[in-house]
DNA sequence: GGGTATTTGTTCGTATGTATT
DNA sequence: TAATACATACGAACAAATACC
């Protein structure tokens, strides 16, 4: 066996369980790019290689390849190759979890796009998160975050008018909000729990994340208190499914 | 302007912004039954009543209905109403996770289906998490986890073969993956990381989680270690997007 | 068991806005 | 620009299952 693919071996697919073998293909790829074996901006082997890697049809690592399109992993280009698209961006979960710390890291360059501002009544949900009355006013921030111009998340955070009056001005001001709550008093600020959960995405979401609308999103909603215990900022973060995961650190 | 529905005052809905009626209307209820508001089990208004609140036609808010019910999260029943199904089961990670526990907490009687037990080679991402050279051997648990009956996690247990060899009679012989690592002298072990992510599932997970194969799964990785630092599990668990929160305390 | 009100299920018809061809 | 297809939304009527007296 001449091994053309520059890997040890042939992997092994289980044929005949129900389960296609070009999913098969995929998962095993989107396993290596999710684990960095295949870094961002790599290029795959080429659809021959890989047919040998897997004993399959060039068409059956098409279609593998195909879904990894679909679902934004990777970017085919016709006489080049196949290329690792955008990195899985860790999002660490912890007592202090910031934007950009987090992407820095990472040496991804952050930046944050900011869509709206307004203060406005909240809703159920963000009055509770806050512990504040139904419909008591709040300062809404919504925003894209982006690691290295690919939009990875679209956050809204949510503070209460009375204490942060002047937050949209000092957001414009520094640009960030961990700086702007700092003009504002708060000098540190720590997380007090966050949940996660999943779902598929709006249209609207998203067109503003550039994510297929089959492709599902990870839904971090997070409540922040000052040092004195009380809850300043109540945030929802939408990450696009394949190119984010959440890290927590126990 | 009588009030035949019970609730308060109408909600106003944004028309004409892109955004339909209906998913407006999904997405308020939606929020209900994830605060629980709307507790598992209860009864949601009536269409009538839910048409008069959001001042729509009927016929609109059946559409809302319709992917509610579509998303695992209520159950409709003609002549008597429709309830929300599946309360919204906080899975919480922290050092010390025990599926059981997390359980048990919410008032939900838990339990567990062994789907396959097994000793054989790891795969790569088994032997990294496991700290393990590829391709040795471990012993595999495949479970699916239930909550009052209903599916909640489909999960892999992997332990290096070598240290755990007897674990499989001994999880037999216990029923909990706790009581069969204490057997073989694990007294207490906890949780070093645990990674979220999220995709569509395959149609096998779908079945075993009964869940729509168009709803996301929310897939959490974990390494656990012994009190001296050993690896000892590395687990895959994936849980029915709409039926599960992961809960993350800092 | 019967009768009635309640609640969801189904099928017509009509109209409008958006996107595609 | 016109034609077409599709999703959305409203209105009315009736069928089927259930609950209650």
């Amino acid at each position: 066996m001449t091994d053309t693919s520059g890997t040890a071996a042939r992997e092994t697919l289980s044929r005949g369980d129900g389960v296609a073998l070009w999913r098969q293909i995929a998962g095993a790829l989107r396993d290596e790019i999710g684990s960095r074996r295949l870094a961002p901006g790599a290029r795959l082997p080429t659809e021959f290689q890989l047919a040998a890697r897997f004993a399959v049809n060039r068409h059956t690592v098409r279609r593998a390849v195909a879904a990894l399109e679909e679902a934004g992993l990777v970017r085919v280009e016709q006489g080049r190759g196949t290329f690792v698209r955008s990195e899985v961006v860790d999002y660490t979960v912890g007592r202090r979890t910031r934007f950009s710390e987090n992407l820095r890291k990472q040496a991804l360059s952050p930046g944050g796009r900011l869509i709206d501002a307004a203060v406005r009544k909240a809703s159920d949900a963000e009055a509770r998160g806050l512990e504040l009355r139904a419909g008591s006013r709040i300062v809404v921030l919504e925003m894209v975050g982006l690691a290295d111009g690919l939009p990875i998340s679209h956050a809204t955070h949510c503070f209460p008018a009375r204490r942060f009056d002047g937050l949209i001005e000092a957001y414009r001001a520094t640009g960030s909000i961990t700086a702007a709550l700092a003009q504002l008093g708060v000098a540190n600020y720590s997380r007090l729990t966050t949940r996660v959960t999943t779902r598929l995405p709006e249209a609207r979401e998203a067109e503003l994340l550039e994510m297929p609308r089959a492709q599902p999103l990870l839904v971090a909603e997070a409540v922040n208190i000052d040092e004195a215990g009380a809850r300043i900022e109540y945030g929802i973060a939408r990450f696009a499914g394949g190119r984010v995961q959440i890290v927590v650190d126990s």
